[in-house]
DNA sequence: CGTGTATTCGTACGGCGTACGGTACTAGTA
DNA sequence: TACTAGTACCGTACGCCGTACGAATACACG
């Protein structure tokens, strides 16, 4: 708050008239965030699945700009999410709505997605600090590899030591490893499949 | 970790001389916490899928019990995940080392099973705080959509409205709509989902 | 017994969020 | 013109926090 104050070039306490509290504040941002990520209507009468692609894809794309709400959200009691997010609810509802399958279903598929984006943009986050998820994730893998090297003669971890030495059968060297682990593009293959298990389960209700 | 060290009986900065920080401190507890959720050898031999699904409940009953640890985690640069989160990722990669797909789609498929139970467990987390998420979920539903509902008429959120109205068309009352939106087993299906999709692409693959 | 090492911890420092009470300015009223 | 009400601002101080520093104590071993 200080910091925030000084910035603005203000007493810190001058903040207080405009928020109760830290948290306040936090919420108002957080949720000020989730506003550019809102998709252009016409995205919504595509079909549900390119409408549920581009809300995944711009949320993603905003956290991945914005990775420290990931952190900054914490619990808290009676908190209610504010219009921006709400906004991005109903987008998602958008997307489903005209589904032939019962409202939980609806809504758990919209619930899914988020869970989903969330996720991978808080393992990304937490993997790679500051950097881009493309140079950040095999850097992480990097050092989980060279920490496993130490104990792979132990026998702790016999699995991943399957892998080291199927690569070095193949005649491929241990640094490539992390790299070919972890490539561009994951977020968007995973939600893909994503997508795949719920068109299964959507054609397997609509063939009873 | 003045109250750490008050709950162990002994002077604050005695706990110095066995952690050289607080964030420190954190992540053994954090590594700690991942070991109680490891998997059963004899599941990991069951097949690809039954594998993937113990080793995805157990993550998710874990971070059930101990949510807190979601939040705790921050990026931290440098840091390595412990010899629990390892063994986590080794009996994950038990799972899909028989596969017939190349590596780098095994280890994608391990990651995008960490990335649901996140996200899921993150959210679920956010939602609910300290009670259940079966409990937790249709309370916070319950005030998106009574904060909803006085916007509902602004038309700011349509498609919120066009479900509400269908469901008063239905003769359902709007206190219905929360408990039908977020269901128990919810955790379930979006995995079994997940897994459809995975398995989806491993045909794809196959049929190559 | 002395001596080095392991373990404990009291004090103090700089940072934080913010409660409290006050000051300055503006707009409206008479 | 003087008075008032409300808005905006902020200096000070309190009680937290993590932890740097250095001293005190306990213990193991020659």
């Amino acid at each position: 708050m200080r910091r925030v104050a000084r910035e603005l070039g203000i007493g810190t306490m001058s903040l207080y008239h405009y928020v109760r509290s830290k948290d306040e504040l936090m919420d108002l941002v957080s949720d000020a965030v989730m506003g550019v990520q809102l998709v252009d209507e016409a995205e919504l009468r595509r079909g549900w699945r390119p409408a549920l692609r581009a809300i995944a894809t711009a949320t993603r794309r905003n956290f991945e700009h914005h990775p420290w709400i990931l952190a900054a959200m914490q619990p808290r009691p009676r908190q209610v999410p504010g219009p921006n997010s709400l906004r991005h609810f109903d987008q998602s509802v958008a997307a489903v709505v005209d589904l032939d399958v019962d409202l939980p279903t609806k809504m758990e598929i919209v619930a899914l997605i988020d869970d989903y984006v969330f996720g991978f943009s808080l393992r990304a986050y937490l993997a790679g600090l500051e950097q881009r998820v493309e140079e950040a994730e095999p850097r992480w893998m990097q050092a989980v590899f060279d920490y496993m090297a130490i104990e792979l003669e132990t026998g702790a971890y016999p699995n991943v030591a399957r892998i080291v030495e199927a690569n070095r059968a193949a005649g491929g060297k241990d640094e490539d490893l992390p790299a070919m682990v972890l490539q561009e593009g994951r977020f968007e293959r995973g939600l893909e499949r994503l997508l795949d298990g719920i068109e299964v389960e959507l054609k397997r209700r609509r063939g009873r």
